[in-house]
DNA sequence: TTATTTTGTTTTACTTCTCTAACTTTATAC
DNA sequence: GTATAAAGTTAGAGAAGTAAAACAAAATAA
C-alpha cells in the first residue's frame, strides 16, 4: 500500500512524462515543490518498491507497475472530479482540488460505486480520460484550437489548463465542453482568433488561450 | 490547522467523554489502538494548542475549543455517511469506514453542499445528531428498548453500536430506523424480549442487542 | 497497611517526509 | 576546450508520529 506521499509522486510522475515527456528530477521537484535531495530519495523509495526506473543523473521513468497505480490514483481524482461536476452541482473550476485529497481515500466501492452513478464516464469534466479499473488510459486525438485555420469548424473537447482562473475565463464567455466552434479569422500578427459560437458572434481569444483548448473537426 | 492525527485524537476523545464520562490515557489509548506513552505526548500537544486540558494522572478533559473542533469533525463524519447512504445508495452498515477517511478532507463548499443536498439533516444514518456548522450538538432524549416493558410502542430512532456485524445483525431482521415496534413480553431470566413490529409478529432479541437499540414512545 | 497490579510518565529510539549545506556530475557559454 | 552554470547527489538534521523499556504514581487486594 502506498503512502498518501508516495501517491503523489506517482501522480506527478505520470502526468509530467505525458506533458513532457523526459521527467527530471528538477521537473518533479518543481512540481511538487519539494526540494531535489527529497525527490532523489523518494525516487530511490519508490525504485525499491518496484514503481520507478532510477538511475543516477538519469531522466525518472515509472515502471509499467508504477504506471497502473499511477493510473489507478488519476483515475479516482476525475471520477471525484465528474462526481462533484455531474451529481453535486460544481462547476468545474471548482472541483481540482476537492478531487487532489479525495483520490487518496481507499475505498474500492466508494469509486465504483461514483463509476456506477455516473455511468461510466469515459472522460472528467476538463476532457481528460479517465483511466479503466486497469489502470489502461486511452487517449483521444486531439488537435489544438490554435493549429486550426478560418473556415474551420471544431467542436471544443477538452481544456489543457485546468487552473481556476482560465477555467473561469472560460466561464465568463460561456465556453464549455461539447460547444461548436467556427473559426472566424486568424490574426497573423499574434495569431489571435476570431470566433463565433453559441449566441457570441465575434469573440476574440488569444493565442495562449487557443493553444490550451483542444478540439475536433466538426465533419 | 489540525493534522489528520490530531482529529482523530480530538474525534475519539470527544465521543469518548460521552459514551463514558471520564476518560483516561488508558481509554484513548485503547480506542485508538495506540500505546499509552503516544497518547501521553500527543495530549500535551493538544494542550500547547490550547484543545485539551492536561494535568498528570488525571482524566483527560477537551477544552471549549477543543470540543468546537471535534464536533465539526463529527458533523464531516455524520454528514458524509448520511450522504453515503443517501445519495450514494450505500447501506448503513458500509459508511462508516469511508467516513472515517473523508472527515479529514478540508473543503467548507464540499461539506456545505453535501449539507444542502441532503436538506440540512439533524441525524446521521444510525441516529446520531449532526454537529451544526458552529460544533453545537443537541441530543434527543431516547430510551434504550430494553429498558422498556411488555406491552410498550416504541419507535427505533437510532442504534448504539455501529458495528457492521451488528448492523447485519439488524439488517437480517429488517430492523432500521422510524420501525415502530410492540413489547410483547419481556424474559425475566435474561432480559431477552419477544417484539413484534411491520410483518414480524414475533422476534425475540436478547438483552445485549436490546440494550443498542434506542427509541421514543409511540404517543 | 503493606503488597501487588494497573495506570501513567519519561527517556530513548525508529520511521517517514522534509530541509540545508556541501559536493559532484552534466550541460551551456564563451 | 576550458569556465561557468545548472542539475543532481550525499550527508546531516529536524518535525511528526509512533513504540519499547524503565520508572513512578495510583488503585486494588490481601
Ligand atoms: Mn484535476
Ligand atoms: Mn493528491
Ligand atoms: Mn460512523
Ligand atoms: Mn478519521
Amino acid at each position: 500500500m502506498n503512502s498518501l506521499v508516495e501517491e503523489n509522486y506517482l501522480k506527478a510522475l505520470f502526468n509530467l512524462s505525458i506533458e513532457s515527456g523526459q521527467v527530471n528530477v528538477n521537473d518533479l521537484s518543481q512540481r511538487l515543490d519539494i526540494k531535489m535531495p527529497t525527490v532523489t530519495s523518494m525516487m530511490k523509495k519508490l525504485a525499491g518498491k518496484g514503481l520507478v526506473h532510477y538511475e543516477s543523473y538519469k531522466p525518472l521513468r515509472l515502471t509499467e507497475q508504477g504506471k497502473i497505480e499511477a493510473a489507478l490514483i488519476i483515475r479516482k481524482h476525475r471520477l471525484t472530479e465528474m462526481f462533484l461536476v455531474e451529481k453535486m452541482g460544481f462547476g468545474w473550476e471548482q472541483v481540482h482540488d476537492i478531487a487532489e485529497q479525495i483520490e487518496h481515500i481507499h475505498s474500492d466501492l466508494f469509486f465504483a460505486k461514483m463509476d456506477e452513478l455516473l455511468g461510466f464516464p469515459k472522460s472528467d469534466p476538463h476532457g481528460s480520460p479517465i483511466p479503466d479499473r486497469n489502470g489502461n488510459v486511452t487517449w483521444k486525438e486531439f488537435k489544438k484550437l490554435s493549429d486550426c485555420k478560418a473556415g474551420d469548424r471544431v467542436r471544443l473537447e477538452a481544456v489543457i489548463n485546468t487552473s481556476e482562473e482560465f477555467l473561469k475565463f472560460l466561464n465568463n464567455r460561456a465556453l464549455s465542453l461539447g460547444l461548436e466552434v467556427l473559426v472566424v479569422s486568424v490574426e497573423p500578427f499574434d495569431r489571435s482568433m476570431v470566433v463565433k459560437y453559441a449566441k457570441r458572434t465575434a469573440e476574440t481569444l488569444s493565442h495562449t488561450v487557443c493553444e490550451r483548448l483542444l478540439v475536433v473537426e466538426k465533419a
